[in-house]
DNA sequence: GTCTATATCAAGATAGAC
DNA sequence: GTCTATCTTGATATAGAC
């Protein structure tokens, strides 16, 4: 009888990596399988196609963000200044590791327009994101104020990751976070 | 005889709004073709590869961009506000046409890891892009700083495109406009 | 649970008639 | 220059042995 070779979460892990890498549409089950030390055939025994995968690792995306990183912006009991970066630092854990670019901002761009299930998991995802960093922003700001602030920051480092990619310089996102942290102590 | 059905500029025009819309591999030569009104084995007589197809889209879009809009920002005969407000404007106009994200943001975030010429291509109109805001910022601050803005500023735009698709929320890519003005007026 | 083998289909690309 | 027909490849997905 053969042996298992991998549990879910290694294959979500590993899968994630794939898709961080080489975008969606690009990445073929073929690729997916391999990443996992697999065949071809034997992954369509865990997933029944690369749409239930992907919706799969994005739910999990999701309540990982929820539980380990957004979940500081909450924690009064820590000064917000503090709290913005922790959090900014376990958003590169979560979002950045390894090579590629950010895997929710790649996915959007590439699905959101035409598959909804996705589009409102991530959806989901940047609106818990925006109301994180609200959170933090109100001990200085008034809510509305600190909701559109937010935004910004989510939107900075967006396209802060898309140029450090492109231009392979990582001081093009250090200071975009320099800069969210300075809303915070300056503003 | 066959009729010219179709001229160069026109598919180049057509098949962009068809990336624009289905991303780089999520688009096929099929699709390519009908946005044109050609079957797919006419369009090989254009364009010898989908790669080659998008170089050249690619190519033309950094010299449209230069040509109409980034040139806007060294005419010193115009006030500062004037041309950022022009050269935002017209920014919508080439590059948020149509349905669709913003097609150099989307390519670049789908292909520039693995495709060096597309990347090349990119890198260039981003570096343009920054030069020509820099140029206008630079009214108001240090060359250092204001290259420092105008980078801010195009990430800014490419985060809140992304956003205002997903959430189909016009007013945040008209806040973020707002907020590359003040930094010009207000600073 | 994993393997090999295979069915099915869509995509990129070419050939030759008109 | 455009058409139809076809080749070839690679991708999704399934079947059945172990």
């Amino acid at each position: 009888m053969p042996v298992q070779k991998i549990s879910k979460e290694e294959i979500l892990s590993a899968t994630l990596d794939a898709f961080r890498q080489k975008g969606y549409y690009n990445t073929s089950m073929e690729d997916l399988a391999q990443a996992c030390g697999l065949h071809k055939g034997s992954f369509y025994h865990h997933f029944s196609s690369k749409e239930a995968l992907m919706k799969t690792i994005l739910e999990e995306m999701r309540n990982q963000l929820n539980q380990y990183v957004f979940s500081i912006a909450f924690d009064e009991k820590i000064a917000a200044e503090k709290r913005m970066t922790k959090l900014l630092m376990l958003l590169k854990t979560h979002l950045l590791a390894q090579e590629g670019g950010c895997f929710i901002g790649n996915t959007t761009l590439e699905t959101a327009q035409h598959i909804p299930q996705f589009a409102d998991i991530l959806r989901g995802i940047f609106a818990d994101w925006t109301a994180a960093l609200q959170k933090i922003y109100s001990v200085r700001y008034a809510n509305d104020v600190a909701f559109s602030i937010a935004q910004q920051t989510v939107m900075e480092f967006q396209g802060a990751v898309m140029m450090r990619n492109l231009f392979k310089d990582e001081a093009i996102l250090q200071q975009s976070y320099e800069r969210a942290m300075q809303r915070l102590v300056a503003g």
